[in-house]
DNA sequence: TAATATGGTGTTAAAAATACAATAAGTCTT
DNA sequence: AAGACTTATTGTATTTTTAACACCATATTA
């Protein structure tokens, strides 16, 4: 095999941190591997990237197999290229993270097929391959850039409660000391782009707080008139 | 052509911004393209990764090549694979950018053979393939980091003035309004890890400044106390 | 020695971050 | 129906951080 050949005998995948947010807690959606190698591990869903495929549409499209869900927050992490990553031959794989309401999630025939479950970040290890460390590296692009961008929302269903969005943060962020109510209910109402809905909660046994939702239009605004976001 | 083998009809490079700084601005190390694809064009240093190379060391690779430099500061920051972004095939491309001390570089064998130039970063245009994207990327990614770690002292000699690492951020950070002498003097100077050397400056036609270095051992005591370098 | 150029230094006012606790509005139990 | 229970909602005082701002010092060169 000539040098120039061999540089072709590689190939690339796209693998997906997809996070979601229940009951309190920060989730990934896992698969189990069915075959070699990792048989039986469980791994970040991913895939290989078709030859006329670009790479943010093959994370897209790992995603909508695995949940059905299209046009959800995507983002582009980290290479992993390490020689020996893959045992069957140069695989390097390009890390996304996307963000879904875990609500919208409906069981696909890839997600039924190749077993998959809800994991929360807390509690997972030993993943296949290199994985864990993709994780951390999503995990940590997420902390970072739920700060400063606007993102908490994609995990939200479109109505929440204010205690439901600082519960998001605060599993996010996983703090030595939890968000103050009163300084983050001021902070992230003072930016202005999240307005009340005329509803309150329905079905819980105590106080019902009002619903607000994430207004786009008025973020761009808060942004052009120079603010950033910053939590 | 089975559809596996179609897999593997695929290479992957590492492109590299050099960043220097001298004279007051900063710059970004180019070489004008000796061959087809985009002969005579000005692009980015990159190589293909070598098929047991590791995409660290390939970028590592690219840098000595050219600059003779060692051990510099490296980071990766994305990768670029749009399905027609390279005119010979499908060559996905991980961007890293790099930070040397530009009074280090001499020219090497390799940049000698095929022409380099220092640039302004604000004069660069028009550069080969999708570099031009890449550089922004890198910028921009340069111009947070550099506020939220000491990566500033990485494109100075050892012994630097306040003065020319504030005109180092203000190049950099490129603002709108200069940083303030005094409050970025009163900051970085509270962060406790610049230490005085016992000199000043020399040939100048001026009052000479005082020397400072950076002190790496106090900066991880900084860290270790919990606080974050933030300017 | 005068002109010129950059180095070096402190204070004050404004804004932002933090710490902190009592009342309100529902449901559930008895 | 009263009381217990649970979470929602709201404001103030303190501390910390940021931002704005101007003059004298020290060297070289003409």
């Amino acid at each position: 095999m000539s040098e120039v050949e061999s540089f072709f005998k590689s190939a690339f995948s796209v693998d997906n941190v997809i996070f979601g947010f229940d009951g309190g807690d920060l989730k990934i959606l896992l698969i189990q591997r069915g075959a070699a190698p990792y048989k039986g591990k469980w791994a970040l869903p991913g895939d290989l990237v078709y030859p006329n495929e670009d790479l943010d549409a093959a994370a897209a499209r790992v995603l909508e197999q695995l949940t059905g869900l299209k046009e959800v927050y995507l983002e582009q992490v980290k290479t992993f290229g390490s020689v020996n990553r893959h045992p069957l031959g140069r695989v390097i794989t390009i890390a996304y993270f996307s963000l879904i309401k875990i609500s919208n999630y409906t069981v696909t025939p890839a997600s039924f097929a190749q077993s998959s479950q809800w994991v929360n970040v807390s509690d997972v290890e030993d993943l296949a391959f290199d994985h864990d460390e993709i994780l951390a590296s999503c995990l940590a692009r997420l902390k970072r850039k739920v700060r400063t961008a606007p993102l908490g929302f994609e995990l939200l269903p479109p109505k929440f409660t204010l205690s439901e969005l600082q519960q998001l943060y605060d599993s996010v962020l996983n703090l030595p000391k939890k968000l103050d109510k009163r300084n983050f209910r001021k902070k992230i109402l003072s930016m202005g782009f999240l307005v009340e809905c005329d509803e309150v909660q329905e079905g819980v046994a105590h106080r019902p707080a009002k619903l607000y939702s994430f207004d786009r239009e008025k973020y761009e605004e808060f942004l052009n008139e120079g603010y950033v976001f910053d939590l």
